[in-house]
RNA sequence: GGGCCUGUAGCUCAGUUGGUUAGAGCGCACGCCUGAUAAGCGUGAGGUCAGAGGUUCAACUCCUCUCAGGCCCA
């Protein structure tokens, strides 16, 4: 006989899934699971990778989760889904880590290092967490390919990647170019604008206004002050809060269609004027400035331009044939801040820079590498740039040029990794003209099934059209390094390596057997320039690549494409699926994009009509502290997964995350909530299979042909499948459209309202009497929804759910298909589910009714009068023995019109009137309402009914309103929504002896309980009592008996003899004795 | 300053294409059950749907603005 095992209780949250985890090692179960679907239509699922330097936190669970459960789904869906592992293991993150471990820091230390040892050193660092991301995935049920991943250092990675880079030179969009980029200068790289965007901090930077003495005014020399030796009498105002970049200053700018002032002081001790537009005036002067200034003239910016200015600082020469001390008119120039005159130094800004270009302006740069002024520099030789800003401002003073100095907190830019600030830097790059393909990647962004749409069509859509060229080289060590040689001679002369053997065919010589395309050993590779007549060597350009290019290929770098396996690429692209944070929309979602519109048709299946690389993408949101703030290890309140894992196992986790709120926005991650939600929904399916099923079905149910076929099973076993059968659909539909909440949700509910507190309440009883065709039928009814429900709900929970699904059918549920173990459709399933929720609805007000008479459930009631539009009378009428016993009635009835003591209102169907009667709808509704009960009688007799209001007539049909039954009666009334419940609150005695029947079963069932006996122990029962009570048990005795399992009932004057137990008991206001003994 | 999201009961969240008593869970109050029992169930009280305008016969729902919070960007 099968034996179905009852879940421990008394274990730890954890230990079951500990055990599972165990189990699915040793059955290798994923690999099972991908065997099993050989040669099916593929799934495909892309990982992005994680990089493997910091130890993974609940949001990575969170994330993690999400993949995993819709790649369970489509393989239960019968999709064989591949999910290979990766690993991020290049870049910045990794260098920092090293530099940390060594307690080194910049690029300098490094090479006093040695390259080749510190890549080592970086080589190693990859993997000290990929231990512990590896042990939390395994944990999760993060079910993914761990023996065969994706790792981006190895040879092979680094070729397909190469190949990608060489791809793209061939296309011409790869070039060198020359560009103000945001620059680290503690890590010596420049930030790709998806790093930049990573690192935004609030600040306090200076604030300052400078005024500059203007030399030449509309081709006149300006006339020296009388008032203040060796200055003009007409001055200039900057503002800027880089007040370091004043000493690279070579020009100012203004807007040509903004409006200037020209004011002086009315006291004339100072005769000098100053120049700002207009609309600032009142914010730099302060709001009572006419008081203390008088207005001298107003000029259009457009006048300005070409007047010229005396520069703050003189230390740094200008160069021959520049120009400089020059204003120009520039459109990028706002009045919103500062003074309306902006100073440029093109070396440190990206506007000056392309003025600079515009207007030949000098361009200087007495800023290194590491953000520092020239040693020879006065003042600041040396310093860091930021830290020179005090000094400067005090030297400005000294100069009496500085106008004003303050604070200005803004949002500045900081690297993501180090914190330094960064700085807006002229550097040499290489980069991607994404630019050039821009539109495509628009389109093909257009055909991605975003989830959320918004995040696609606004967050990356806006963005995308505002593309810039990416910048993808980064001057640092350990990355893929860029595969491309320059002549030393003539800079135009480039050869881009797509493959090692290319290398080796340049160079002239066979790779050696342990070639290492990293730094420094790639350097040493060199060969002569081919181009004719150019006698230069060619040599590798220094820089390593954004590491965001590498995960962005790992589509055909995870399979060394094109050098191998372009069966198994072109099977595997481009993925139906990705799943990724939110902060990943300028990180991976953007890369993979960029990458594959680049490569075009250089990739399979890749056409610009498609929505390669990713067809479908879920974008999770951030998981908050329980307060809603964002975790951060400097606020302390991060959440260590392990524990909270350990506290309430996994599948409550995952559940609790897919449920609390719609992925996508932000939740709150409050393990009060947990215990709430998941870990309540999980323990009444345990307590349903323990408590109920498999508790019972030990004493002898077995799944078998003796089960009635669901046909023939009662009505309510038929209800309980056909809603089986709908919300099987519906959260196949939910997952189908990537939708984890409402699926979750749904599934929830379901069992916690239609399993446990409605099949499994009214069907308690039928589970107690064996081998009775009623018993059968709720056996195998209850076994097929927990079966399965374990199936709908394993890609949310996969190890409660395995562990069920095994003990009821014996094979893991992770290899059964997402659908019902048998799925016969019950006939008139729509019905029968309408005609259910009615009788649901009943016994709530049912319910409502006995309270508002205050006559509990076990005093048996004997009419309950009702009312259900809209639901099959005759199902209703098979399904109100259930409503019955429910309420304890004897006799539930519908009423119909045809009742003398039913009386009809009509409730207008606002929707239906107003397409009727547009303005006239209230109107319409109000003389609706008012039609008599007769009038509604013959409506329903089928009379035509016909509604004028202001002269406008329209005929009324059944949709325009509906009839309402109320029963105008003494009896207990409760209604909701036309649901109509009227209880006939009488006792008769024959009701009130019933009721004291029922109060001692009660009593007697207690005491069974308390004294310790088995649900299946016999006892002799001996009652005590006065007249009424002697009247109950003779008239009762037979119901009694078999509901306590006695086998023995007296009646006695007196009690006598010894029992297991005895008490005295009030029921319900008649005191009684009773006692119990154990018949062995 | 720009883009996007969010604001509904004490808390966490639902609320279909606008349709007239705005729902659920938790918590709370009261009660039931005692063959799921260190469980289970019911009833009830809680909301001017952030605010102000507008469109409409009708707005939690559509539009505009404001306020508050969040994410991303300048």
């Amino acid at each position: 006989m099968t034996h179905f095992t009852l879940l421990p209780t008394d274990r730890p949250a954890d230990a079951l899934e500990l055990e599972m985890l165990e189990r699915w090692r040793s059955e290798r179960l994923f690999e099972r699971t991908l065997a099993a679907r050989e040669g099916a239509p593929s799934y495909v699922f892309f990982e992005g990778p994680p990089t493997a330097n910091g130890r993974p936190g609940i949001h990575h669970v969170f994330a993690r989760t999400l993949k995993d459960l819709f790649c369970r789904h489509r393989a239960m869906k019968g999709f064989r889904v591949d999910r290979k592992a990766g690993w991020d293991t290049h870049g910045l993150p990794v260098e920092i880590e090293v530099e940390k471990q060594l307690g080194i820091s910049g690029k300098q230390q490094i090479e006093e290092l040695g390259v080749a040892e510190f890549n080592r050193l970086s080589r190693e660092s990859v993997f000290k967490y990929r231990g512990d991301w590896e042990r939390l995935s395994e944990r999760i049920g993060y079910w993914l390919d761990y023996e065969h991943p994706y790792v981006t250092y190895t040879n092979d990675y680094v070729e397909s990647v190469w190949w990608a880079l060489k791809t793209l030179h061939d296309k011409d969009l790869l070039y060198r170019g020359h560009k103000i980029l945001p620059y680290c200068p503690r890590c010596g790289t420049a930030l790709s604008s998806h790093e930049v965007a990573q690192g935004y901090e609030d600040v306090a930077d200076p604030s300052v206004y400078v005024a500059l003495d203007l030399v030449q005014a509309g081709g006149a020399e300006v006339p020296e002050s009388a008032v203040k030796a060796g200055r003009t009498l007409r001055r200039i105002l900057v503002w800027t809060t880089t007040p370091w970049t004043l000493v690279s200053n070579v020009a100012l700018a203004v807007n040509p269609e903004l409006e200037y002032v020209e004011l002086r002081r009315k006291d004339m001790k100072d005769d000098r004027t100053i120049i700002l537009v207009e609309t600032r005036v009142k914010a730099v002067l302060g709001d009572d400035f006419e008081s203390r200034w008088e207005r001298v003239g107003s000029l259009t910016g457009a006048e300005m331009v070409g007047w010229r200015y005396a520069r703050p600082f003189d230390w740094i020469a200008y160069p021959d044939g520049k120009e400089h001390e020059v204003i120009v008119g520039e459109k990028f120039v706002l009045a919103d801040d500062g003074s309306g005159v902006v100073h440029m130094a093109p070396a440190f800004g990206a506007d000056d820079y392309q003025a600079g270009l515009r207007h030949n302006l000098a361009f200087l740069q007495p800023v290194g590498a590491r953000g520092e002024f020239p040693d020879d520099l006065p003042l600041v030789g040396g310093m860091f740039v930021k830290q020179a800003d005090p000094l400067l401002i005090e030297e400005l003073k000294r100069r009496d040029v500085l106008w004003k100095a303050g604070t200005i907190t803004h949002p500045y830019p900081h690297c993501w990794r180090c914190g330094t600030p960064l700085l807006y830097y002229a550097r040499t790059s290489w980069f991607i003209r994404t630019s050039s393909y821009k539109d495509e990647m628009l389109a093909r962004n257009a055909r991605m099934n975003w989830n959320p749409p918004e995040v696609g069509e606004g967050r990356f859509g806006e963005w995308l059209k505002n593309n810039i060229d990416w910048a993808i080289s980064r001057d640092r060590f350990w990355g893929t390094p860029l595969p491309v040689w320059v002549c030393e001679q003539e800079k135009t002369h480039v050869t881009a390596v797509g493959s090692f053997d290319e290398l080796a065919q340049r160079t002239g010589r066979a790779l050696p057997g342990d070639f290492d395309p990293h730094k420094p050993q790639i350097d040493a590779y060199e060969w002569e320039c081919t181009v004719a007549n150019c006698t230069g060597r060619m040599r590798r350009t220094p820089e390593v690549i954004d590491t965001w290019f590498d995960s962005g290929s790992m589509p055909f770098a995870q399979w060394h494409y094109p050098f191998e396996n372009a069966e198994q690429f072109a099977a595997q692209y481009p993925a139906d699926f990705i799943a990724e944070g939110v902060d990943q929309t300028r990180g991976w979602f953007y890369s993979l994009l960029a990458i594959a519109t680049g490569l075009g048709d250089a990739l399979p299946n890749n056409g610009s009509d498609t929505a390669a690389p990713y067809r479908s993408v879920v974008v999770n949101d951030l998981v908050l502290d329980a307060a809603g703030q964002k975790m951060s290890k400097s606020k302390g309140n991060t959440v260590d997964p392990w524990e909270v894992i350990e506290r309430h196992g996994v599948d409550a986790v995952r559940l609790f995350l897919c449920a609390s709120s719609a992925v996508w926005v932000p939740r709150k991650f409050d393990e009060r909530l947990i215990r709430e939600q998941a870990v309540r929904a999980l323990l009444t399916l345990k307590n349903v299979y323990s408590g109920i099923f498999a508790q019972y079905a030990n004493f002898g149910w077995t799944p078998g042909a003796d089960d009635p076929a669901p046909a023939e099973r009662p009505l309510l076993d038929r209800w309980m499948l056909a809603r089986l059968a709908t919300v099987t659909q519906r959260a196949d539909a939910a997952l189908t459209g990537y939708d984890a909440t409402a699926a979750a949700r749904l599934l929830l509910d379901f069992f916690d309202d239609d399993v446990a507190n409605w099949y499994v309440r009214l069907s308690r009883s039928r589970f107690y009497e064996m081998e009775t065709a009623d018993n059968r039928a709720a056996f195998a009814t209850l076994h097929e929804v927990l079966v399965t429900y374990c199936r709908l709900l394993a890609p949310f929970a996969p190890f409660i759910t395995d562990w069920l699904h095994r003990e009821l059918t014996g094979d893991s549920v992770h290899l059964a298909s997402y659908a019902m173990l048998t799925s016969q459709p019950v006939p008139e399933a729509g019905a029968l589910e309408t005609a259910m929720e009615a009788i649901r609805t009943l016994s709530t007000l049912g319910r409502a009714a006995r309270e508002q008479a205050k006559i509990k459930v076990r005093q048996p009631l004997s009419r309950l009068l009702c009312v259900a539009p809209g639901a099959s009378e005759a199902l209703l009428r098979d399904l109100a023995p259930l409503l019955a016993a429910e309420l304890n009635v004897k006799q539930v009835d519908f009423a119909t019109s045809g009742d003398a003591l039913v009386t009809l209102e009509a409730k207008p169907n606002f929707r239906a009137l107003g397409k009727k009667f547009g303005k006239l709808t209230p109107q319409a509704a109000a003389a609706v309402e008012s039609y008599a009960s007769e009038h509604l009688r013959t409506f329903e007799h089928g009379d035509a009914l016909m509604l004028t209001v202001e002269g406008v007539t329209h005929a009324l049909d059944a949709e325009d309103f509906t009839i309402i039954r109320r029963a105008a009666t003494e009896l207990v009334v409760e209604e909701h929504g036309g649901f109509f419940a009227a209880l006939d609150p009488e006792v008769t005695p024959e009701l009130r002896q019933e009721g004291l029947a029922r109060e001692l079963i009660s009593r007697v069932q207690r005491m069974r309980k308390e004294a310790g006996l088995a649900v299946s122990d016999r006892i002799v029962l001996t009652v005590v009592g006065g007249d009424e009570v002697r009247r109950m048990v003779d008239h009762h005795g037979p119901w009694i008996a078999s509901e306590v399992l006695a086998s023995g009932l007296s009646f006695a004057d007196d009690p006598d003899g010894r029992y297991h137990a005895a008490q005295d008991a009030d029921l319900d206001g008649i005191p009684a004795r009773i006692a119990i003994t154990r018949n062995d």
